[in-house]
DNA sequence: ACTTCATTTCGTTAATTGGCGAAGTATAGA
DNA sequence: TCTATACTTCGCCAATTAACGAAATGAAGT
């Protein structure tokens, strides 16, 4: 019962919903998500802690980039528990539009991202 | 995405996820909910409400009580919903101790039983 | 009509949560 | 070794939430 509380606790808020969604095609960089999300970096990064805690997402460290994908090993429960939110979510509004953000997002280099994200206003 | 977070939301506490569980063999009045869960009426009051915004759970009255079920025409989300719920949770120690108490108290009738709660302590 | 009783609504309180910016950590490059 | 950079942790604030008891609602029995 614990385990699936966490797991559903992480599901309750619509931008961790929107960042497993973001990765449900593949891996992505930190710096990839704040850039969808648009929020500040210490809020993703504690969304992602959240996710991750609730064994729904991993990460891998290469160098100074940080890229999370949905967890491969996931618990039994885990699994249920994503594809429900994708079979419910993927082809919502939000999530069509994040996608195609994300196209956008994704033709911008890592590099020109972080510099881009320095240089806003 | 927003009635999914809404369900996901409904889903995030303990006490709520216990009270499908509890219904998933059938309808029960609020007042053995209430004994089952031992807290207060406004309590699992609010906690039905919120499972019934959610779609969840319906209810229907009868004289002064009021038996509470999951919802037969639930959305397709909710009903993907509460499949990811009784397959997690329906045998985790804490159901089905909840089953076994609730056994006992469908043994009380229900007069007896809302008799009973006056007469705690 | 009056009372009783099952449930809900309201108001309050303590705890949790989502957001941010500042400070901290760790890695790459000069 | 120093700086820049990518991310995380920490400390704070505003908003939300779970809990309760008191008051309101509404149906039955007297």
């Amino acid at each position: 019962m614990r385990e699936f509380i966490e797991i559903t606790k992480a599901l309750s808020d619509s931008n961790r919903v929107r960042l497993l969604c973001a990765l449900r095609n593949g891996e992505l960089c930190v710096c990839q998500l704040i850039e969808l999300l648009g929020l500040a970096p210490s809020t993703v990064s504690k969304h992602l802690t959240i996710l991750k805690h609730a064994r729904l997402i991993e990460c891998r460290k290469e160098g100074r980039w940080v890229f999370y994908r949905i967890d491969e090993i996931a618990s039994p429960d885990a699994k249920k528990a994503l594809d429900l939110v994708f079979g419910c979510v993927s082809d919502s509004d939000e999530i069509l539009r994040d996608d195609r953000k994300m196209v956008e997002i994704l033709k911008i280099g890592r590099e020109e991202l972080c510099r881009k994200t320095e240089l806003k206003e």
